[in-house]
DNA sequence: CATCCGACACTAT
DNA sequence: ATAGTGTCGGATG
């Protein structure tokens, strides 16, 4: 269960009838219990109270109680001795008035009215396992909003099937964010009277909710009446007391879907909510799941988090905005000069999604001049920051509209902050009629019209907030001679994965000026535009990316570019997972980084520690491989730069599965001990390699064909791959169906080789790798050094190679992703005399000794990162101090250090082949 | 052909 | 469910 769900079940538990004996049970199923586990609980078998309530291990314990007796029940709760035993969480007591509960970690306790107790399910989410981000605590009511607002939404449509249609799509979006401005409107006394809109609409339509699309649609109509035109309107009575709000957001159709008796029902209830509460920030990106088809199962779980935006706001420019703030002390032109910087300080997210970057921009900067104001002496004063400085760009149209209404929402809640309801009120309506976010694609539109730059200033004014693109773009900034700051989480895709329409976002980009451009992610797209945007004016940028655009082959395809337009990395933020509430998580890893033309700032790496904290380093230069290093890149290169011997891909199958065999899919071919001699052989994909397990493979001679035919179960096989050829998207794997006996490429390894795994994990102190000698097939998981010198092997298994793969190949997740032409042609050797090699021979068959003493350890079990053999250990000590030693005459006393040497090596390298 | 990648994709716990 | 860790196939050069 998500936390939307959870939310309606508790609701639905607290208006239901206390029933002292089902309650425990049914607060459990209300978290996502299973019915077995409640019947374990009920039956006593897995109940451990020892106060005849309900106590469910590494959970809670709750007691229903006789009335009046809740603080004792609780006292009760927590002095026993079975509550500690069991390792309870929380203790919950209730005797269907009053509720009090107990966090047992945190020693946070709430007390409250029976029926209030789901506005405290924040609380208690650590029971569902929902724990992870304390954020969502805090948004209760933004939950409970999105889950409302979605059932309606679902409701509307399933009676106005043609406002789901692509066509009518943008005015039900439309519709609902008139709809939310209203409850929120409503409740903040912006409509005059309490609960305006939502009491309009429940006295003035019929009960049998016929006539209420007309009801909303007057009201919609007289908010798009200036006062002055009123007169002559013709607005029935109770339209007359709604103000003017529009600036857009009314402007235009004000037709309204009509309404079944059960969605009349939810939108009443929606407005009953108190929508004061509202998180903009949260609230928006949780509720752009509601018009998104494919996101709506998890629904309001794919917010960014407000700690990972400020970890992109910070470094970009409000830390800067901060350490001015405590420069200038109580010195009031100084204080002045940080709010005027301010009032033109603009903020611009290309992929802006439902605004939650700009909102917390907002909100911050709002904090700041909140304190300039106090320490000025005037409290009240009038906010200098211009809401038209925040601007985006967002491709779907239910969270660009979700946006714009953030931002105005941000506003008035932050001028009720730190100016008061009655100066808010004074200042918001009619709202400003000027337009902020624009809908569409920021890869095809000019970012120089949407944000321009002060020096080509553009005089125009917009009167509609809600304008096409091409209009938007003849927008006026209050900002001369202001700083620019981009940020924003883009979208990424892979090469692989991107759309035909997304290809060609890219080309429109880069074709022409970067060869090799249709190996980017998608998310590399923002980053040009925003370098070319920096030609034309003072900027940095900064984006939440995956990590992969900084590392192996994308490097030396978008870095050269970016840095020719004058740019450099001006900060950064190394990989760290990212994380939302979604069940089953975004499971990718993201870096920020930020590109700048800005001279004269410091740089500044930051990275988690192991306790998770971020940590930042001042350095002189980030690179590419967002390292405090110089700009080296490295290249592919399809030879080795050094004397090292070549290293092959491992066979490909493309067989649709069907040559590899695991030992159960061997067994069951059941072939006569004479064909499986023959046509059989080891096989090693990459698991195989690391953790032992067997695997075999079809491996049939041209000459033998007829003869391994001949075979019903090998026919079968050879069938099977032929069919799963022909049925590939890929031109090539199709044109393999004509010999559908062989892998792709079938190179044979009756021969010594050195087997290093593609993809391993990033916890082994080195890389594994492997000396064969039993002529076993190696797959395509795998590279290959056959008949290789064993002093090759003495190089992989370094510490140093361990360093070099980890920095300039790319990383599945955090996982080793080796490359032969990235990682090991280039790696950086200096030349080898006879003698070296001799030692370094030696050294790696050290290390297959030190293994064999374990035998039959896997390399798996022998590199577990805190378990290493300690004989093991020795021999990669040595093989390093020798290797190191030819490096530089000594150890080297960190991987910094060894990277710093290999770059360097890599530089002297590369250079003398250019000439 | 060779090789790179994964808002991944499994499996084991 | 989630922590741990490498499959697999398609697109690209």
């Amino acid at each position: 269960m998500n936390a939307v769900e959870i939310e309606e079940a508790i609701t639905e538990l607290a208006e239901q009838p206390f029933d002292a004996i089902e309650f425990p049970y049914d607060f459990l199923l209300a978290f996502g219990n299973k019915q077995t586990t409640l019947k374990r609980l009920r039956t006593g078998a897995s109940n451990k109270s020892d106060l005849n309530g309900v106590l469910q291990t590494n959970n809670i314990h709750v007691k229903t109680c006789p009335a009046g007796s809740v603080s004792e029940t609780l006292a009760e709760l927590k002095a026993s001795p079975a509550t500690t035993k069991a390792k309870a969480k929380f203790i919950l007591a209730t005797d269907g008035q009053t509720l009090e509960a107990e966090d047992l970690n945190s020693g946070e306790t709430i007390a409250c009215d029976f029926k209030d107790f789901p506005d405290h399910f924040g609380f208690f989410l650590p029971l569902a396992g929902i724990s992870t981000v304390k954020q969502i605590r805090e948004s209760s009511f933004d939950i409970k909003a999105t889950g409302r607002l979605n059932r309606l939404y679902v409701e509307l449509l399933k009676t106005n099937p043609d406002w789901g249609t692509a066509e009518r799509r943008h005015d039900m979006n439309h519709f609902m964010a008139r709809l939310i401005f209203l409850f929120f409107a409503e409740d903040t006394s912006i409509l005059n009277g309490e609960d305006l809109f939502t009491s309009t609409v429940t006295q003035m339509s019929d009960k049998d909710s016929s006539n209420t699309h007309e009801v909303i649609s007057e009201l919609f109509r007289a908010m798009n009446t200036a006062i002055e035109d009123r007169a002559t309107a013709n607005l029935p009575r109770w339209a007359e007391v709604f103000p003017y709000v529009n600036g857009g957001l009314f402007s235009g159709s004000t037709e309204a879907p009509t309404f079944s008796k059960i969605a009349r029902s939810y939108l009443v209830h929606i407005g009953s909510l108190d929508w004061t509460k509202i998180n903009p920030d949260i609230f928006g990106s949780m509720i752009q799941a509601v018009a998104d088809d494919e996101e709506r199962g998890a629904l309001g779980m794919h917010y960014t988090s407000v700690p990972n935006i400020l970890k992109v706001l910070n470094p970009l420019f409000l830390d800067d905005l901060n350490a001015q703030l405590e420069a200038a002390g109580d010195n009031k032109r100084k204080l002045d000069n940080l709010r005027k910087r301010m009032s033109k300080i603009r903020v611009f997210d290309p992929a802006c999604g439902s605004g939650n970057f700009l909102v917390i921009a907002y909100k911050e900067m709002r904090a700041i001049e909140a304190k300039v104001n106090a320490f000025c002496g005037q409290p009240d004063r009038r906010s200098e920051i211009p809401l038209t400085n925040f601007r985006g760009i967002e491709l779907r149209d239910f969270p660009a509209e979700i946006a714009r209404l953030a931002l105005i929402i941000a506003e008035y809640q932050c001028d009720v902050t730190y100016r008061g309801h009655k100066d808010a009120l004074a200042a918001f309506l009619p709202l400003d009629a000027e337009n902020w976010i624009t809908q569409g694609n920021a890869l095809r539109l000019d970012w120089l019209s949407i944000c321009p730059p002060t020096s080509r200033a553009v005089k125009f004014q917009a009167d509609d907030l809600f304008m096409s693109p091409l209009e938007q773009a003849q927008m006026d900034f209050k900002n001369e001679g202001g700083e620019t700051y981009i940020c924003g989480n883009p979208p990424y895709l892979g090469s692989t994965w991107q759309s035909k329409e997304q290809k060609e976002d890219l080309k429109a980009i880069f074709d022409g000026r970067v060869k090799s451009w249709k190996s980017l992610d998608y998310v590399a797209g923002w980053f040009m535009k925003a370098a070319d945007f920096g030609q034309h004016t003072d900027c940095t940028a900064a984006f939440v990316s995956t990590n992969s655009i900084c590392q192996g082959q994308q490097v030396p395809i978008l870095w050269p570019a970016i840095f020719a337009t004058g740019h450099h990395i001006s900060f950064a933020h190394t990989s760290f997972k990212w994380a939302n509430l979604a069940s089953h998580n975004a499971g990718v890893t993201v870096a920020i980084i930020a590109v700048s033309n800005m001279t004269n700032q410091t740089r500044r790496i930051y990275s988690l520690n192991a306790e998770g904290e971020a940590v930042m380093k001042e350095v002189e230069n980030i690179n590419a491989y967002l390292i405090s290093a110089p700009n080296v890149i490295v290249g592919k290169a399809m030879k080795p730069l050094t004397e090292v011997s070549t290293m092959d891909f491992g066979n490909k199958a493309d067989d649709g599965g069907h040559l590899t065999l695991s030992s159960a899919e061997l067994e069951a071919l059941k072939l006569p001990s004479g064909a499986k001699n023959k046509f059989i052989k080891r096989f090693l994909g990459s698991k195989e390699l690391i953790n032992g397990e067997p695997r075999y493979c079809v491996w049939i001679d041209d000459d033998d064909l007829d003869q391994a035919r001949s075979i019903a179960a090998l026919d079968a096989q050879i069938e099977k791959v032929k069919a799963a050829r022909l049925s590939s998207k890929d031109a090539y794997a199709r044109s393999l169906a004509s010999r559908p006996h062989q892998f792709k490429t079938p190179r044979s390894a009756d021969r010594t080789v050195i087997v290093t795994p593609r993809v391993s994990s990033e916890h082994r102190p080195f890389l594994p790798v492997e000396y064969l000698t039993t002529g076993s097939i190696i797959g395509d998981r795998n590279f290959a050094l056959y008949d290789a010198p064993l002093w090759n092997m003495a190089l992989i298994a370094s510490r140093l190679h361990w360093v070099w793969i980890g920095t300039v190949c790319v990383r599945l997740e955090m996982r080793f992703s080796y490359s032969n032409t990235l990682g090991w042609n280039t790696f950086p050797v200096p030349k080898l005399t006879e003698k070296n090699k001799a030692d370094l021979t030696r050294c790696a068959e050290d290390i297959l000794l030190a293994r064999e003493a374990h035998f039959p350890a896997t390399i798996a079990d022998l590199y577990k990162p805190d378990a290493m053999p300690e004989n093991l250990r020795a021999a990669h000590d040595r093989n390093d101090e020798v290797l190191e030693r030819i490096y530089i005459g000594r150890r080297f006393r960190n991987d910094t250090e060894r990277l710093e040497k290999l770059f360097e090596l890599y530089t002297k390298m590369t250079t003398k082949v250019a000439e």
